[in-house]
RNA sequence: GCGCCCGUAGCUCAAUUGGAUAGAGCGUUUGCUUGCGGAGCAAAAGGUCGGGGGUUCGAAUCCCUCCGGGCGCACCA
């Protein structure tokens, strides 16, 4: 398919050159061209301001340069009309015998590849997401990133980055030493010992049914292990757990980073000394301090404790040179609301040991609300109420869980409609966006049966308004595409593919493919139409990690 | 107190980052349809874009200020 809006703009640097050539222009800077879907019809189908942007530079009033730019403007074969509108918009048609034909291209391109633009060219990409230690089951808190974080990667793939998705987790330290102890607790409990979970430690019931398996395989004679043991006991049963929970959403990874590499290679230690012999850190009050101010931050941090241990700042900075060292050309964060305050200092660090931290980009989420019936949820460990996502994807699903945290802007704080998410009729978008896919499936075994095909269908006889608009809609697909990867925004594909639904039910309803009064050719192609749909539903599905279901 | 984010229709949210008359769904109201490709179709009402000031051809978007909410502000990760 074509990335309509950089073929327009093509067409209008094309327009500028030839209108200043024949003098109807005089020489100025050219800014970006930007090329937008106008809101009213009658605005066409592509439009510009880039008129009243050069207004100043070129000294002259919007509407005439507008008009030179227009009359310049070469032919192309998707382009009918230019027309010159409002205080200087330049407004673009499309060719409805082009836009008739891209019901092939559509069908051509296939499920798996529709829409595919080369932003990349080849790049290579990481995505790490989630990053959650080992110490319990994933919260919903983590939701968000998980989807996003997975979503993004898939995009970038469409976009031609070759990606990889990676988990950053330490299972070093005091939690994991508290974790252990934890274990061990519930474990000596089990033989009716006089063991306590420490006071800080981890109390979730989780614990009890990992000590519960252990006494089941081993009986009592695991009474003289030390925490050490427990610790790698629960750090295995809980990261099988969050992989399965993450797998249920279709959410894998690449690779598993682990943050002790960095202490068993040194990088950690070799990082504070450069930051030493750079000026950048300095001692006082018994701690190494990093000169974060010298970067414009509000105050300087602790990298080095007192006690002589790097705080965790020091590993992530160690993370992202090690990132940058991989060479990667683009490298994204998803981090909650939670870590806004860090991120900066990792990259400040980044910097002050000479790298370019540039490559590096940092998608902060804020957090979600459970809502149901008007009320919200609170996330507390209280018996009964959500905390696991494993417990939220059993309650809704695993497509609404993706939909729901995809249909928002990273920075809204999201509310989870419960009651909404679990309905199964067209008023929950999920099942209004699967079921357009559903009807188009159903269009065809109902073709089946009656043994119409759409072998050799002439998609020029298809002329009803809606089923037009709708094509033109689909031909928007390479634009969200690359939108929502400059931006590394992935929820305005879940918009686009709603409001595809809500333009394809409509059209379902009126457009009739198999009706006794439809011409038979005219059957065959609104039945290639259909299959156009069909991929298409099917590939935003497969983006957003939902299935496509040709049943509900 | 300081920093980051948010505030748009009754509710949940968009708005291609400074462009044309701010858009959807749900809910409400009104018609149609409910004999066949399950959960349908059409229309209407609903807005001081939190308040105020500024920047310019043009602001929901940028700047200042006030109000309200979220998250951070550790020699915890």
């Amino acid at each position: 398919m074509e990335l309509l809006s950089e073929s327009f703009a093509t067409l209008l640097k094309q327009g500028i050159e030839a209108a200043r050539k024949s003098g109807a222009l005089p020489e100025f800077e050219t800014p970006e061209i930007t090329v937008s879907k106008p809101s009213r019809p009658n605005q066409g189908d592509y439009a510009t301001p880039i008129a009243m942007q050069l207004a100043k530079s070129a000294k002259a009033n919007p509407r005439q340069i507008a008009q030179a730019i227009a009359e310049h403007i070469p032919p192309a074969p998707f382009l009918d009309k230019v027309e010159v509108a409002g205080p200087g918009f330049i407004n673009f048609w499309l060719a409805p015998r082009w836009v008739q034909e891209q019901v092939e291209t559509i069908i051509s391109e296939g499920p798996d590849h529709l829409g595919e633009v080369d932003i990349g060219r080849g790049q290579k990409a990481q995505v790490e997401f989630v990053s959650a230690n080992p110490t319990g089951p994933i919260t919903v808190g983590r939701t968000r990133g998980a989807v996003m974080g997975d979503t993004l990667a898939n995009m970038l793939e469409a976009a031609g980055y070759r990606v990889e998705r990676e988990y950053y987790f330490n299972n070093a330290g005091r939690q994991m030493e508290l974790l252990g102890r934890s274990l061990q607790a519930r474990y000596l409990q089990l033989l009716g010992r006089d063991a306590l979970v420490p006071e800080d430690g981890y109390h979730g019931d989780y614990l009890r049914w990992i000590a519960a398996a252990l006494y089941a395989e081993h009986g009592d004679s695991l009474a003289d292990r030390d925490w050490m043991y427990f610790k790698e006991k629960a750090e295995a049963a809980i990261f099988a757990n969050i992989r399965h929970t993450l797998a249920r959403l279709g959410v894998y990874f690449d690779v598993y980073f682990n943050e002790k590499s960095l202490y068993d290679d040194n990088s950690v230690w070799e990082a504070i000394e450069e930051l030493k012999k750079r000026g950048y850190a300095y001692e006082a009050e018994g701690a190494t301090w990093f000169k974060a101010t010298e970067f414009g931050l509000p105050k300087d941090r602790v990298i080095v404790k007192s006690t002589g241990e790097p705080t965790y700042i020091m590993p992530d900075i160690a993370y992202h040179v090690n990132k940058l060292k991989r060479g990667f050309d683009l490298i994204v964060d998803i981090f909650g609301a939670d870590h806004q305050d860090s991120y900066p200092n990792v990259l400040a660090g980044v910097r002050a040991l000479g790298y370019d931290p540039s490559p590096i980009k940092v998608v902060i989420h804020q957090f979600v609300t459970l809502v149901e019936g008007g009320e919200t949820r609170r996330m507390s460990t209280r018996k009964g109420e959500f905390v696991t996502l494993d417990e939220l994807i059993d309650e809704v699903g695993a497509d609404a869980v993706r939909y729901f945290v995809l249909a928002r802007s990273p920075e809204s704080h999201m509310e989870f409609d419960l009651e909404l998410a679990r309905k199964q009729t067209n008023e929950n978008p999920v099942y209004y966006i699967q079921n357009a896919h559903v009807r188009c499936a159903g269009i065809f075994r109902q073709a089946k049966e009656r043994g119409v095909t759409d072998d050799g269908a002439d998609v020029h006889l298809l002329s009803d308004p809606r089923e037009l608009a709708l094509i033109r809609k689909m031909l928007e697909l390479p634009d969200v595409l690359a939108h929502s990867v400059r931006r590394l925004e992935p929820h305005h594909i879940a918009f686009y593919a709603l409001d595809l639904a809500r333009m394809f039910h409509p059209t379902y309803e009126e457009v009739r493919a198999l009706h006794s009064e439809v011409p038979p050719e005219l059957q065959k192609a609104r039945l290639r139409f259909y299959r156009a749909a069909k991929t298409v539903f099917a590939r935003l599905l497969g983006l957003m990690g939902m299935s496509a279901p040709d049943f509900m």
